[in-house]
DNA sequence: CGAGGCTATTGACGCAAGTCAAAAATCGCC
DNA sequence: GGCGATTTTTGACTTGCGTCAATAGCCTCG
């Protein structure tokens, strides 16, 4: 059963972080992927230093919430969580995922108030990164400067290509390209790319994507027809990958 | 006539940079919400010896091109540019729009590359930053760093309002929206909030708001007949800043 | 100033996705 | 392990926007 694969994740994890509330950057599996790319040893020691590790958020619970203080950044180190935005008129707006080796929260810098909530969409730890503390680093780290502004720059041109989907795409180009997503970043963490779980409900997938929930539903449905997906619950197969390119850039 | 007041501001333009191709950021009238802004004397010096003033583009001229090399980020002196993509299977996905004062070019910082491409809307002026310079001056000018965070993260910040709006809203809300946006940016910039001109053809304007032309079309048929517009050809007047707020942000 | 080519507007019609509704599956909790 | 709440699926119907088509206005260049 694929629910052993996931378990075992969810084990490395554990034996990562909850059996040692702080860890460091110089040995966690996510360096390569996380702040610390790119950085040289000593440098990963520095940033080390100003990085808080609090106690896991329980599925649910926020990080942080719109309009609170900006204070820091987040490395997500194991878990899942969402972004979203509220409207003016009450709904949600889903904005991201984030997995772990991800950074968010950055969309606080620009007012020192956060432009958006981030809440953990199962059990999740974080990486706190006091922004002031960031700043200095990086005016003495030139590579820590440089991969900030890379990741900020990441940040901008994944949402131009969130734009894109919403702007062109029918409802199964923009599911596939969600899975394909998911399925690129898991492939980044060394899992597999072909078989995962999906952390996130049918409803936030739905608002993520510009659909409703009975929308998403009715793609799953057609693409196991076509026998390019199985579903079964949140438990996800890409059976045939190229048949989801296909899709997700079919116009 | 209107007409009047736009030639008018043209001229102010066309003042202040063809008279001059080298103006300096001490001396020009966007400093306040360009790039030097919070910057202080000494400092805009600096950060003005680094930037490079070319000759003007004209109109369709293209700025750079999606996958250039990125070397550069660049800000509006005059005119409007449009940011955007192209999808693989060729159509254009527009990702923004530039005014005066504005940064543009900051997608390409992840993998030195643009990420877009950027052309002129009409005959506008940029000045040119060489990003290794910024990034020198950043570790040394504490403001300028930051306030380059800053602008990024708005840049995030705006993407996400307008996935918001692609994802949820109808055809008038996306156009009121953008209405809005363009009068609050000319407020800035102490120009007319209610009277202005389109530099963007109602295709951009379709093609930015995920909409065919005919549905932008109209819509400002619509908003005409509510009279909370007047539209003459590429002259906008808004009538009726709040009917159109009220248009904005209803379900 | 008039011909040709864009750009914009308007109308008629169809379809993809939304809405409403109800059943089925799954989850969470005692 | 079973009951209620939540999530997901499926079906029938509606609708806003896209598509196609035709006309009108505007811009430019000889």
């Amino acid at each position: 059963m694929n629910r052993q694969i996931i378990e075992l994740e969810e084990d490395l994890k554990l034996g990562a972080c909850a059996a040692d509330y702080s860890p460091h950057c110089s040995n966690c599996r996510l360096a390569g992927i996380c702040l610390p790319f790119s950085l040289e040893a000593k440098e990963v020691d520095q940033l080390d230093s100003i990085i808080q590790r609090g106690k896991p958020l329980q599925k649910g619970q926020h990080l942080y919430r719109e309009s609170d203080r900006f204070e820091s950044v987040f490395a997500v180190r194991s878990g899942t969580l969402k972004a979203y935005r509220t409207t003016d008129d009450g709904r949600e707006q889903v904005t991201g995922f984030y997995f772990p080796g991800e950074i968010l929260g950055m969309d606080g810098i620009a007012n020192n108030a956060h432009a958006s909530s981030a809440r953990a969409l199962e059990t999740a730890a974080v990486c706190e990164i006091p922004f002031s503390s960031l700043e200095k680093l990086s005016a003495t780290t030139p590579h820590l400067q440089r991969h900030f502004f890379q990741l900020m720059s990441r940040e901008i041109a994944e949402d131009q290509q969130l734009i894109t989907l919403l702007s062109k795409s029918s409802a199964d180009e923009r599911v596939a390209a969600l899975l394909l997503s998911i399925s690129a970043r898991n492939a980044r963490r060394k899992l597999s790319a072909s078989h995962f779980r999906l952390s996130m409900s049918r409803v936030d997938i739905g608002n993520y994507l510009g659909l409703t929930v009975e929308t998403v539903s009715r793609v799953f449905s057609r693409m196991q027809k076509l026998e390019a997906l199985r579903v079964e619950n949140k438990e996800i197969e890409i059976l045939d990958l190229d048949a989801l390119r296909k899709i997700a850039d079919m116009h």
